[in-house]
DNA sequence: ACCTCGACCTGGGCGC
DNA sequence: TGCGCCCAGGTCGAGG
C-alpha cells in the first residue's frame, strides 16, 4: 500500500519523465476514479496541456500541467507508470509474500486493471492501475489546488517545515484515540500507513493501543523524532515497503528486509527475541512487541 | 464535536 | 479441483 515513501518514489520516477511532454488525451475506463469531474471534463481540460511537475504532499501525488492541478490518491492498490512504447512490455506481475500484492515488474500494456490512461502526443503514456479500485483522481484549476479540501484537511508532511514537535504534541493530546489512530489520521500528521505507523511506535518503545493523550513528553518526543529517519531510510531503499515493489521506472527496490514489526507477527523481536504480537486497534491489524513496547 | 465502524473493491490463501 | 470464506487497508460517510 502506498504510503509516504512509496508515493515519493513514485514522484522521483515519473519526474524524470513527464515534465515537458503534451498530453493528447485521456482515456478513462473507470469514470467513478474521477472524483470532481466526469470523464468528457477531464480529458477536455488536459488536452493540449503539458505537464510542468510532479509534486507530492503525504500520499497525494500531485501532476501539475501549466494552469492545471491533477491530485492522485493511490489508495491501496494503485500504480502509475510511465510507459514507452519503444521499451518493451513486460507483462509480468510479483505477489509480495508479505502483503499479498499484486504488483507490476517494470512498465506493462494495459489490462483489465489499467482504469485511466493519460496518452502524450509523443507516442508515451502515463498509466493508472489500480485492482482495488481505491484510488480517487481529483481536478483543480493551479489556483483552486491549494485551497482544496483534500489539500486542507491534511496535518503537516513530515518532509515540511510545518512538521514541528509542537504541532505533533497538540495533535496527539487533544484525543483520547489509540496513539496507532492518532498517527494514522492524516490531519494530525500526514503520509504515515498502517505500515510505518507500526515501524514508529515500535522504534518509540510504545504500544499501539495507548491512548493518544497518554504519551508522555519524551514519547512525543521519540515519535516525533523517529517518523522522518524511518521514512527516510524506505525512500533511501527507493521508496519500497515490498520487496518486489516497482518504482516508476520499473526498477527493483527492497526495504522489506528493513522493517521491524510490520509483517513480523509470531516472529522474534529484533530487539529483545521475544515473539512479536498482533492486535487490532481501530480497525487495523498491528504487529508490536510486548516487551518493547509499554 | 468527537469517535467508531462498515462499505468500497479484488484476488490470494486456506479450510473443507 | 473447487467453492466459500476471510483478509489486506486508505478513505469516507453513516450512525452512535
Amino acid at each position: 500500500m502506498p504510503e509516504l515513501p512509496e508515493v515519493e518514489t513514485i514522484r522521483r520516477g515519473l519526474e524524470k519523465y513527464l515534465p515537458g511532454r503534451k498530453i493528447s488525451g485521456a482515456e478513462i475506463r473507470l469514470p467513478k476514479l474521477l472524483i470532481n469531474c466526469n470523464a468528457d471534463e477531464f480529458s477536455d481540460a488536459v488536452s493540449g496541456c503539458s505537464f510542468t511537475a510532479v509534486r507530492r504532499v503525504g500520499k497525494i501525488l500531485i501532476l501539475d500541467c501549466g494552469a492545471l492541478c491533477i491530485f492522485v490518491r493511490l489508495g491501496m492498490t494503485g500504480q502509475l507508470t510511465f510507459r514507452n512504447p519503444e521499451t518493451e512490455d513486460s507483462n509480468k506481475f510479483s505477489i509480495s509474500p508479505l502483503t499479498g500484492l499484486q504488483r507490476a515488474q517494470g512498465q506493462f500494456a494495459p489490462d483489465k486493471h489499467t482504469h485511466i490512461i493519460m496518452h502524450n502526443s509523443d507516442g508515451t503514456s502515463l498509466c493508472y492501475r489500480d485492482i482495488r479500485q481505491f484510488g480517487r483522481w481529483y481536478l483543480y484549476s493551479a489556483e483552486e489546488a491549494a485551497a482544496s479540501p483534500e489539500l486542507k484537511a491534511l496535518g503537516p508532511d513530515p518532509f515540511s517545515p510545518d512538521y514541528t514537535l509542537e504541532r505533533l504534541r497538540t495533535g496527539l493530546k487533544k484525543t483520547r484515540r489509540a496513539v496507532k489512530t492518532a498517527l494514522l489520521d492524516q490531519s494530525v500528521v500526514c503520509g504515515l500507513g498502517n505500515i510505518y505507523v507500526d515501524e514508529v511506535l515500535f522504534a518509540s518503545g510504545i504500544r499501539p493501543d495507548r491512548p493518544a493523550s497518554s504519551l508522555s513528553d519524551d514519547e512525543t518526543e521519540a515519535v516525533f523524532s523517529n517518523i522522518v529517519p524511518i521514512l527516510q531510510s524506505s525512500i533511501d531503499n527507493r521508496g519500497t515497503t515490498f520487496s518486489d515493489y516497482r518504482d516508476a521506472d520499473g526498477s527493483k527496490g527492497d526495504n522489506a528486509a528493513s522493517l521491524k514489526a510490520y509483517g513480523r507477527y509470531g516472529r522474534p523481536c529484533t530487539v529483545c527475541g521475544g515473539e512479536m504480537l498482533r492486535m487490532s486497534v481501530g480497525g487495523r491489524t498491528s504487529t508490536w512487541c510486548p516487551v518493547c513496547q509499554h
